[in-house]
This record gives C-alpha cells, structure tokens and sequence, in this order.
DNA sequence: GAAACTATTTGACCGTTGGTCAAAATAAAG
DNA sequence: CTTTATTTTGACCAACGGTCAAATAGTTTC
C-alpha cells in the first residue's frame, strides 16, 4: 500500500525507465534462450549500456532474473485481483481465477522458465534481499485472492468446512495449478496424456479439484459453459485466442 | 525387458561400479549444495579420481545430473510397481502409489531438486542421447503403473468412464503429485498454508483429486484409516517414519 | 623378466562467463 | 572555463566446464 511517493527527480525517473528497458530484453532473453544460453555481456549489448551499468541495477544474474520473475508476478497478482471482482458464486469466481492463470501463462511465458530456479536454494542466495521481499509480496497477492474467495465459499456454506481448513483447500489448488502447467509443458507427458491444449488440462484438472473438494455447485450441477461465456465476455476478452486448441 | 547379457569382463565390471561411486557422490552433493555450488573438480576429488576419468563416464555435468535422476527415477518405478502388487480396491491401489510417492520423497530427496532442471532445454541439450532415452523410459514405468490401475478402475466401473479418459485422470493425479511436492517444499507458501507435514499434504490432494474423479469409494465412504493401516503393514512398514509429522 | 605395446588416467591448459573497479566520460557546480 | 561530483565503461580477474597430450598402469610377447 505505498503512501505519497517523494517526488522522483529525472534522475530516479531515467535511472527506473532504464531498469525496465533492462528487465523487457532480460524477460526476452529468458523466453528464447533459458537461463544459461545468453550472457550479462550480450544483454548489455541488446540495451545499449555496458556490462558495469547492468550491475548498478541488480546484484547478480540470479537478481536480474528475480526481478523479471517478480515483474510477472505482479502481473499474475494483478490478473487475480481483476478476476476476483467478477459477480457470481463463489466457484465460479474460482473459475475466474482458473482464466487467470491461462492468461497469466501465455502473456508471461517466461514465467515458468524462470519459477523452476526459484525453487534452488542457491539461486536465492545470490538475490539481494529486496527483490526477495518483492517476490514474497507478490506471491502472497495470488495467495490472499484465491483464499479469500475459499473462506466465503465456506462461510456462504458453498464449500463444507469439516474436513479441512481454507488453506488446505487453496493449497490443493494451487498445487494443482502449478503441477499441471508444469506437467503439460513435459513434452513426453503431453503424447501419454494426450495433451492438445495445456490450457484446457489446467482448468480441467482445476475443475477436478473444486469437485473433490466438495465445491458446489459441482461441474455437473450447473451450466459452466455459460458462465465461461459471461466470464470471457466481462473479464477476458482475449481469452478465446488460447480458449480453445488452434486448428 | 533385459535379455541375456553378455558376461560381463572384469573391467567392465569395475567401470560399473565406479560409475555407481560417481553417481553416489553426485547425488549427496546435489542435496547437500543444489547444482551451482560443486564443481566436477570437487566430484573428482570426493571419489578420488581425476576430472578426465568423469568424463570418459558422462559427456557433461548435466549428463551426469541426468544419470542421477535417472537412478533415482528407476527407483520411483520400483516403487510403484511394488505398490501395484497390493491386493484391494482400485482407489485402495491407488492408495499404495501415494505411499510410494512419499516413500519416494523421502528415498530421494534430491530428485524434487534436479526434476526443475529437467524442465530446461538447455539442460536436454547437454545431455547424451542415450541418458535421454533412460529417463524417457523410467519415467514411462512410472506412467505406466498409474495409468493401468485407472484403466481397471474404469473397466470395473468404479470410476466414471463418460467424462474423461483414463489418460486425463492419470494426468491430473501426476498434475496434483508433482505439484503439491514443489508448493510444500516452499516455505513461504508452507506458512501460509499452515503446512506441518508435506506429505501428509500431498496425500490430502491426492485424495481430493480421486474425490473429484469420482473413484468409488469415495473418501467418507469407506474406511481408509484401515487400508493406510494395511499399506503400511505389506508394503511400506518404514513409512511410519514420515507418516505422521515428528513431534 | 625385460621389452614392446595397449589401455587408462591424469592434470595442465583453454575458452567462456559472472562479477569488479580504476580510469574515462559526462554532468553539475562554482 | 575550471573544478568537483557522478556515472559509465571495458579491461581485468577468478572460477568452472570441458579437452587432450603426456604419463602411468596394465598386458602381451619373446
């Protein structure tokens, strides 16, 4: 929740369009090549600055690219926050988040790329402290969306709330949301699964999770196709260009 | 299906289990340092050979990473197929490759780590063709297994056939697998989610997930603290130790 | 048992890359 | 224009993955 900013001189303003600059060929680099195939030297190329400069902006090539993880996460956070705002019941604004999340993975790609190194130990060791923060803010963003439609699912009586807790619930969620990107990104899993759209198995499995969680109304109970529609048409307009498989 | 080997001389026979020394001292310094923080030189010096003699075994490092998730992905499917042997209902079997998982988990504790790696190109590209290969087929075992009992899950009719194949269940139930390990292994979202036990967690998803499959019986329809207790007893009686969260 | 030959092991060496820092360039102040 | 402060630069360093000619060990021949 920042307050009234202290007025940034031009300076501050060229020194953050810079770091942007930086982060959009960074992302790009990531996107094309992974983590390894480009070097500090070539991405001071692509923006036109030198190697030293990059490193008054981040600490390390690991910093560099939690940066742009955190970039994206913003995004994903902000996409969450604009889903959740849509009227209905409470699983069908969990359906909501479920577009979210597709629209998250094909407008940052990236991200996935990148969230595989997040999980190394050594990888966040040579991050400054600050982007680690950053990156625990917008996590917790995503987090706080998703379980706050859980508890009023179950405090409106939409989600039994004997046999587990609402964090349970947005875990098991949210584990399945990762896994299966993860998973129908596997080129040997896709062929055994049968994978054509990986968006479609995500919010699959997503629906799978909401039943088993006794999320009523359950898949068969209600026209989700409808709501689909409704949630396209108010909240994800682009949706249809990754909606559907391409032909 | 190994056929007939040929007798195996004494130096083959001695290039083999040096390659188990190898693997051995790779797979403690991957948990012990994650994959930044040894290098071959290091390795090298723990097995007590030179640098050259590791790479009359493996192309590169990566191929030599490769070969350890590899060994211990050979043991997943071990697991699993061990797991599949156990005499019960379809979602009871089902049961059993959760325990493997954890078991699995707990066996290899450094595969979760490698696995994120498997998912760079960069990675594959620096790996031989034959590793390659190796992983492709331990990891179809693994598939196979799973996907066998859901197929007879569905054949007996104790899990609906109309609304999925067999292939999108097994999918999902990986999808939650893989995914509820990486999320309980991070530790803000541990806190979060008020995590004490991983493995309890990842069982609770499986769980939710055969729920939302629709896999008779379902979880409040039978008694499963019975079957665990069966499990525990026939396959896996070393699972109390990560059964139930240390006190 | 020595010599000749083969197979294996070794570690010095190379290219690349992440990261540093003194010097150069630029901007600001006097 | 001169001096001072700030920013940018790229030569340089250390570390690491990977190579290969030389050394060592092992085997065969006489």
């Amino acid at each position: 929740m920042p307050g009234i900013q202290p007025t940034p001189t031009r300076k501050e303003r060229e020194f953050q369009a810079r770091e942007e600059l930086i982060l959009t060929h960074a992302r790009r680099l990531l996107l094309e090549k992974g983590f390894q195939a480009w070097n500090m030297e070539q991405l001071a190329e692509a923006v036109e600055y030198s190697k030293g400069t990059l490193y008054q902006h981040f600490t390390s090539k690991e910093d560099l690219v939690l940066a742009v993880a955190t970039a994206s996460l913003r995004q994903r956070a902000d996409l969450f926050e604009k889903a959740s705002n849509f009227k209905g019941l409470t699983r069908e604004r969990c359906r909501v988040i479920g577009f979210a999340c597709c629209e998250f993975a094909v407008t940052c790609p990236e991200y996935f790329h990148v969230e595989m190194m997040l999980k190394s130990a050594s990888f966040w060791e040579k991050a400054s402290d600050a982007r680690r923060q950053a990156h625990a803010f917008q996590g917790a963003r995503c987090w706080r969306v998703l379980n706050h439609i859980i508890v009023e699912a179950m405090a409106l009586g939409e989600m039994p709330r004997t046999h587990f807790t609402p964090e349970q619930a947005t875990f098991a969620l949210v584990s399945v949301t990762v896994g299966s990107h993860l998973m129908s990104q596997e080129p040997q899993l896709k062929v055994q699964a049968g994978i054509t759209s990986p968006m479609l198995s995500v919010r699959f499995n997503q629906d799978i999770v909401c039943d088993g969680l006794g999320w009523k109304p359950l898949l068969h109970e209600h026209d989700y196709a409808a709501t689909d529609r409704r949630i396209v048409k108010e909240v994800f307009p682009n949706a249809t260009a990754w909606l559907y498989p391409d032909t």
